[in-house]
DNA sequence: ATTAGCACTCAGAAAGGCGGAGTGCTAAGC
DNA sequence: GCTTAGCACTCCGCCTTTCTGAGTGCTAAT
C-alpha cells in the first residue's frame, strides 16, 4: 500500500481527530488545521481515494469519514507518532506505581487496576513462566490434628500452599523427614523429570508419611506444570464511559461476556506473540461480538523465570498511541515492584517531560 | 402500619409481578389473578389507599403502581413467601457447588463469580474474622541470596507469605533459629498480646538473625490485625441485564464507581448486623447513588474463626425471595467447601423438591 | 361495601417536516 | 496537470405534532 504524504497526513489527522471526538470528520475540519495548506475541496478527493482504498469509511453518504479497521492498521503500523507522557500524566503514573509490596497474585491484580485507572479503559494481567518451573523448596506444617498444609516454592518465588487433609495419623518428626526426603529429592527438578521410579524411591524413603507422597505431588506436579497465572480482569465498568457504548448497554454487556470467556479460553490469543507490543484491531480478534473491540497488549518483566502482560480493552477507536505510552511507562517500572525487595521505589521523574493535551 | 388481609394480597401480588415485569402493575392485572375475586374498580381503591400510605408509586397520573422502597421493606419484612428452589435451580446450584479447592482467597472470589452467575447479579464476597487471630506458625525459607520467604501460618488456616529482602548475611542454621525462636515465643498470641518486652527477648534471643525480627514483626502484625480479607467483586456487567440499565449505561457506572468505594471504604455497612441475612433497600443504603440499587447479604461459615459474607446487588426491583433462597442454598452448602478436606463433598440432591416457574 | 361506566390524563410510538453538515461533481484558475 | 470555488444533492438527527391506549379517579347504581 503505498500513500502519498498528504495522504498520510489526512489519514493521521482523520485517526487523530476522530479518536478524540468519536464523531466523523468532514473535509472541513482537516482544512481547518494549523499546518493543512490544502482547501477542503482537495481533501475531499484525496478522502475519496483513500476510502476506495479501504482505508477509511464513511456511516452514511452525508457524514464524515472514520477511519476503517485497515486504516487504524496503517496508522499503528505507519503512522503512530510517539506520544510523550506530560508532566502531570508521568507524575500520576508515579503516583499510581507505588503500590504496597503484597502476595504476587495481588500484585497482578492491583497493576490491573492500576492500569485500568490510568487509561480509562478496561484492563487485564496474566503472568506466563518464561522457562520451565521448578520446585524449590517444600514445608509441612502441621494444622490441627488431621491435617496439615503443604508449602510449596517455586522458581520465580512462587509460594503456593494448600491444606491437606490426612488420611493417616502423622507425628511431627515424620512430617520433617517427608519434607527433608522431598527437598532432597525433588529440588530443581522440572515436571517431566519428576518420573515414576523417583516417586517410588521417596515414597519409599518416607516411612510412615509415605501415604502422603500422592497427595503432595498431585499439588505439586499441577503447579509446576501450570503454564500461566490467573487471568485478572478489572474496570469493565469503564468502558460505558466511551460513547459508543452509551446508549447501547447490552452491548457492553455482550463483549465482555465473550472477553470474558476469551480471556480463559484462548489466552494466548491475547498474549503478545512477538515484541513487547502487540495491537489487536477490531475484527482482528477472533470473536465475532469483539470486531468492534481494540486492545492493546504490552509485556513487562518480572522477577525470575516469570513474565508479566497488561491488557488494555477498548472500541476499535481508542488513543493507540496514548495507551501504548503509558503501558510503556508501567512496563518500564513495574519490573522493580517485583524485585526482591522490601520497599518499591517508584521511579524518579523525568526532567523536563512536557506535552499538550 | 396495619393492612387489611386484602391490601396485603394486592401489595405482594404488585410487588411479584413488578419484579418479574420492571412494568408498572396495573388493577385489571391484579383483578386477573387466579384468586382474586373482587373488580378491579375495588382494587383501584384499595391501590389509591397503599399509595397514601406510602408503600406504592406512581410514575405518573396514567400508569400502574410500583412498590415505592417501603413498600419492599414492607414486602420483604412480613409478605415474602418462602421461595422453594426448583429441582433444577438446586441441580445447577449443586453444580455450580463443586469448585475446585484451592487458596483461600481465590476460593473466595470464585465463590463470588458463582452467586454472581446463579443469580445473574453482580455479586460481591468478604471474609471477616469472628474473633481475635493468632500466629499458628513461622517459617523462613531461603530464596536465593539476599533474600528469604516468610510464610506465616495462622488460626483458621490462613497461610500469608512473602518475599523479605535481607538486610544482613544470615546463613540457614541462623534462619532456622530464628524461626524456632518465633514458634517458641509468638504462637498462639494475638496482636495486643505481643508486647515489646516480648519482641526485645527474641532480638536477644535470635543472634545473628535479630535485624530481620523488626521485618518478620511488621509483616506478623500486619496480618494479625487485619479484620477483614479481600473484597471481591464481581459480575458487574450483569447489571446492564436489568431493564432500568439498558439504555442507562451512565447509571450503571455510576452505582459500580459508588458501590467500589463503599465497599472498601465503608465495608461494615455491607455486612449483615444481625441475623444471618439483611436487606439494604434503595434509599437505605448511604450513598445516593445507590437509592435506586439493594443489597441481599448472607453471612456464611468457614472454618473457625473466619466468617464470610456474600452480597448480591440489584435494582431495588429484584426478586428477594429468590435471591435469598439461592444465597441461603450456598450458605448452608457452603461451609464444608472450606473444612479441611482435600475434596468438597456437593451437597445429596433434595428429594422431591419442585417449583414452578 | 362493591362494581359498572365514563371522562380524563399522559407516556410513548408513529409520522411529518425541517436544518445543516457533508459530499461529489463541474468548471474555472494557476 | 493539480487545485479550488461553487453548487446541487443527500440524508441523519432533531423537533414538533398527532394519535393511541393503558390506566386512573370519580360517580352512581347495585
Amino acid at each position: 500500500m503505498e500513500l502519498t504524504d498528504r495522504q498520510k497526513q489526512i489519514l493521521r489527522a482523520i485517526v487523530d481527530i476522530y479518536v478524540s471526538t468519536a464523531e466523523p470528520v468532514g473535509s472541513k475540519a482537516i482544512a481547518a488545521l494549523p499546518d493543512v495548506n490544502y482547501s477542503s475541496a482537495t481533501i475531499r478527493n484525496e478522502m475519496a481515494d483513500l476510502t476506495q482504498m479501504g482505508l477509511l469509511e464513511q456511516p452514511h453518504t452525508s457524514a464524515g469519514r472514520i477511519p476503517s479497521p485497515a486504516g487504524y492498521r496503517f496508522y499503528i503500523d505507519e503512522l503512530m507518532q510517539d506520544y510523550r507522557l506530560s508532566l502531570d500524566e508521568t507524575r500520576s503514573l508515579n503516583e499510581a506505581l507505588e503500590l504496597k509490596n503484597q502476595e504476587f497474585d495481588k500484585m497482578m491484580s492491583q497493576v490491573g487496576k492500576l492500569v485500568s485507572k490510568m487509561t480509562d479503559l478496561p484492563a487485564y494481567t496474566v503472568a506466563t513462566r518464561r522457562s520451565e518451573a521448578v520446585a524449590k523448596h517444600f514445608d509441612l506444617i502441621m494444622a490441627g490434628p488431621g491435617s496439615i498444609i503443604l508449602v510449596l516454592m517455586l522458581s520465580g518465588d512462587e509460594v503456593k500452599n494448600k491444606l491437606v487433609k490426612l488420611p493417616v495419623k502423622v507425628t511431627e518428626p515424620e512430617l520433617k523427614l517427608l519434607a527433608a526426603v522431598l527437598n532432597a529429592s525433588l529440588t530443581d527438578l522440572t515436571a517431566e523429570e519428576i518420573t515414576g521410579e523417583l516417586l517410588e524411591k521417596i515414597t519409599r524413603s518416607a516411612g510412615a508419611a509415605s501415604p502422603l507422597v500422592p497427595l503432595v505431588m498431585d499439588f505439586t506436579l499441577e503447579c509446576l506444570r501450570r503454564q500461566y497465572g490467573d487471568v485478572h480482569l478489572t474496570g469493565q465498568m469503564r468502558l460505558l464511559g466511551q460513547p459508543e457504548y452509551r446508549d447501547a448497554a447490552g452491548k457492553a454487556q455482550e463483549v465482555f461476556e465473550t472477553l470474558d470467556e476469551e480471556l480463559i479460553t484462548n489466552l494466548p490469543a491475547v498474549l503478545p506473540k512477538d515484541g513487547p507490543v502487540q495491537f489487536l484491531v477490531g475484527p482482528e480478534n477472533v470473536a465475532k461480538e469483539l470486531k468492534d473491540t481494540s486492545v492493546v497488549m504490552m509485556r513487562f518483566d518480572i522477577g525470575d523465570g516469570m513474565q508479566g502482560t497488561i491488557g488494555v480493552v477498548g472500541p476499535t477507536r481508542m488513543d493507540y498511541a496514548k495507551i501504548t505510552a503509558k503501558l510503556g511507562y508501567f512496563a518500564e517500572n513495574l519490573g522493580r515492584m517485583f524485585q526482591k525487595n522490601g520497599q518499591p521505589t517508584p521511579p524518579a521523574l523525568p526532567d523536563g517531560m512536557k506535552n499538550e493535551e
